[in-house]
DNA sequence: TGCAAATGATATCTATACTTACTATTCCTT
DNA sequence: AAGGAATAGTAAGTATAGATATCATTTGCA
């Protein structure tokens, strides 16, 4: 019994790997954060005004953690939170017009990674193994 | 663009259903570990007298995190660390014989819990994920 | 043989990631 | 309208995960 061999782990390794590979590849042109800020940051903006749970929720993120990371993009200055009126309870996340910008420059870096974070499968193996990856993931 | 269907944020995903799996159906069974707790586990399982440095290198790992998971395994009393008489930098490692114990019955646990990481994939597309993740990571 | 390079481990720092508990606020039902 | 349930967010705690720096020891080479 090899624990090595096994989904969970070489899952870990995936994981490790796409990290690894997002980091250097968006340092190397220039910008300086994290897969899930990305994330935070294209989910902030596909839908302008939602609120950190909505973002939480987009991104099958956790509450708590969320608002750690929503808070490292303010600090950056790539976001903006306020007060929501409707709901004092909420915040209102919008791309500031640096987010909007740092974004935009991002998309075409993080598109062009993604090939790498799969290196040693073929186009066609690749597209199967995401096509089997959504399927896992229940998309 | 869709940065949710990207290879980078399927692999999360799948990695965070894996986590939570594990640890769900170990709990289940009475145990309370970490997916790479077991791994450790695993490693020095299969070289006993090895040193962290190799476990380590055996799982994919840095190595200083890999510090606090041992010591966290000395603490539940699994694994046992002595400085080797070689080099006295290293500190060999060992599972103590509840350690023993506690991975026997680990072992079937973990094995059974590997399907239901990939729970709506087929037999015959859990193996086909499986041969491309191992491809992969270049295993 | 001496000393620089390499190695094992730890410490520190940042950032996920999730759990539970708590506060503030809103919703819903009676 | 009142009050309990639900929801948004934060706080605290534990555990990865990796980068970098430091310390002790060992290795290898001039």
């Amino acid at each position: 019994m090899d624990s090595l061999d096994m989904a969970g782990h070489l899952i870990r390794r995936l994981h490790q790997q796409s990290t690894l590979v997002f980091v250097q590849r968006t340092q190397a042109a220039g910008f300086d954060l994290t897969p899930i800020q990305f994330a935070a940051l294209d989910a902030i903006h596909n839908q302008p005004g939602t609120d950190q749970a909505r973002v939480a929720e987009m991104i099958a993120y956790d509450r708590a953690t969320i608002g750690g990371v929503i808070e490292r993009l303010e600090q950056k200055g790539w976001v903006h939170r306020v007060v929501s009126e409707r709901d004092r309870r909420a915040r209102e996340l919008s791309l500031t017009p640096e987010g909007q910008r740092i974004f935009k420059a991002l998309v075409p870096v993080v598109r062009n990674l993604q090939d790498d974070i799969l290196p040693s499968l073929g186009d066609a193996d690749r597209a199967r193994f995401l096509k089997l990856a959504r399927q896992a993931v229940g998309q």
